[in-house]
DNA sequence: TTTATTTGTGCAATCGTTCCCGATATCGTT
DNA sequence: AACGATATCGGGAACGATTGCACAAATAAA
């Protein structure tokens, strides 16, 4: 199963020209005469002739492809980020190459030594819920392999990060369920290991300091399986409604977990209970559901943009870049029934 | 920004050997004594040494990467099938490079005719929904490109084929829906170019035959960018409710066409007025949904894999394949209160 | 001791492309 | 007529790895 494609050389023996004439006139060097070139050009097309991009990898030592390491593709926030991209990437002559590691620290180093080994010259990079040593990614960084984080970020790692305002973002949802009159919020989140899951903490706590309610850590529950696993949540619901202190009030970190917890609360005829329900989600199908969900969404398809935009800005730089920005870009509270107060 | 990684090169020069005798030394060759063996690869696994794949793929000509086109990630269909492909091809050692066409038949060219040059081994696609004219795949295929086709497949080229048993599918849910009473049973569907049109279309109306109900040409709608675009399925849906014959309940074939229209029939409040539905989806929140979603789900995770073992097959086949199998999974109907008559 | 065989290693070609050098030819200038 | 300048082109060395072949040294067989 072989499967030949034209090469320089084949060009070079029909015209009786050598590779290095043939190269050149291909790429429109002054020192070919028209005459030449046309005939090449013309004869290249004629055969349907493509440089072999991977003698060009080899050559040029880059092989114009970027690596993407996600959790997961199944997940809406990352299904969109991907597209953006692979909008940029492939406009900048860029192939993407995507690797999931379904939250595992292991299948994480193992992706990205792959990717590292497979000659990628980039990489994008969104943690693992389950990750606590980056000494994988670290050594790679040093090396001088250009990498940029966004959503789950680290800080032991300078480089571009792009980000949701995930703060400013999880203190909006929190206040708005505050101003609908619940009290006793709960809060379901990822690892605590995640800078999403930090950084929504602070907002929550943030938002309940503004209005004077105390913060209760018996209403914070960490699944550290970012909500892969549905026990693990069903665990934290339960152990919640057990509790001295009964939520009123539900918000909940992360994609998953944010469906998956409705999708429990309703079987188990919490949602009678007149709950107030809101969660990180970038679902389209949130007016859907029972109750209508109140969700913050994340410029997920801006964040894949940018990030990709400052890993090439990196990849094409010609002396090493010292100066890294992190960008935030704004959530957005998409308010339906699930958060309202009967 | 360049990055070094140490090459068989650094070895030899480093134990004072020739690049041959590394390389052999590396792959345990016979004529390599076990002392030099030694040496080599203590020294290899101390500087990290990994083979440039690049230069790997420049001699073994192929690359051990396979490209992918579907319509769409963020569809649950092809995020899961994609989910399968990448199970089986990172154990086998390929790479996945996934592409979009966002159902354009151009961008379907484009993206095949990028991958082809970017030396990918083999090709899995599902055809956009606009794709008439697959001259691009028939003439990458007459060159030797191994390709199979899943889920949205042609008879043009024979090759390898994976689908869901989309006819018996059909038929099964169309079915449900008689049972339950309803007999005016519309049906918004995709592209009429799409196989999978054609097959839901024809176990619809088996359906319909075996139980005695006339066939109205009426209460089919296409929606040729495959529920992309939001109006084409609200137009579906407000000119079968304009129509003479008032259907009294939908089959929707297709992720994206059944959510929007869900979420379209809620909005028009169609849903107060007793509409059986059901629908091909692949999504995980079908009991989250106002009423609870009847779906019919496709094996997506089972089809990726078996179509990634055939292509696999065919790559690494020594002669070539000749003979070539349409394999069909089968369909689960999740009946849920949607479809229910009341 | 001579010849044959084994064992271990290196040379060089190869994959497709680029690019640094030389080589040749054609002019124009003195 | 002789020379340099310019314009075109080819030769060949990379890039990193594999591999057939040659060859040396060491051992075994004659």
């Amino acid at each position: 199963m072989r499967f030949e494609t034209p090469t320089i050389k084949d060009i070079g023996k029909a015209l009786n020209l050598s590779t290095s004439t043939v190269s050149r006139a291909l790429r429109g060097s002054y020192e070919i005469s028209d005459e030449t070139k046309k005939l090449v050009l013309e004869y290249a097309e004629k055969i349907n002739y493509r440089p072999n991009p991977i003698a060009l990898s080899l050559k040029e030592r880059r092989s114009h492809s970027i690596g993407v390491v996600v959790s997961e593709i199944a997940n809406n926030f990352f299904s969109q980020a991907i597209n953006g991209i692979e909008s940029i990437a492939y406009n900048r002559g860029y192939h993407v190459i995507i690797t999931q590691t379904h939250e595992s620290q292991k299948r994480e180093a193992v992706n990205v030594q792959h990717l590292a080994s497979r000659s990628i010259d980039g990489l994008l990079i969104s943690l693992s819920s389950e990750t606590v040593d980056i000494s994988h990614l670290k050594e790679l960084h040093d090396k001088g392999m250009p990498i940029v984080f966004f959503d789950r970020i680290t800080d032991e790692i300078d480089t571009h990060k792009v980000i949701a305002d995930n703060k400013l973002g999880a203190l909006h949802a929190t206040e708005h369920l505050i101003f609908q009159g619940f009290t006793r919020i709960a809060h379901i989140t990822s690892s605590p290991h995640l800078s999403i899951t930090r950084e929504r903490l602070e907002g929550y706590k943030e938002a309940l300091v503004k209005h004077n309610i105390p913060f209760n850590p018996l209403l914070i529950k960490y699944c550290s399986h970012g909500g892969m696993i549905v026990d693990e949540i069903e665990e934290s619901l339960t152990s919640l409604f057990a509790g001295k202190v009964k939520p009123d009030a539900i918000f909940t970190a992360g994609d998953r977990i944010t469906t998956v917890c409705l999708s429990l609360s309703k079987k188990t005829k919490l949602s009678k209970t007149d709950i107030g329900f809101t969660g990180f989600t970038n679902t389209d199908l949130g007016d859907l559901f029972t109750p209508p969900l109140t969700a913050i969404r994340q410029p997920a398809f801006e964040i894949g943009q940018v990030a990709t935009e400052k890993l090439i800005q990196i990849i094409e730089s010609k002396r090493p870049v010292t100066e890294f920005e992190t960008r935030v870009l704004e959530t957005n509270l998409v308010i339906r029934e699930s958060s309202l107060k009967k």
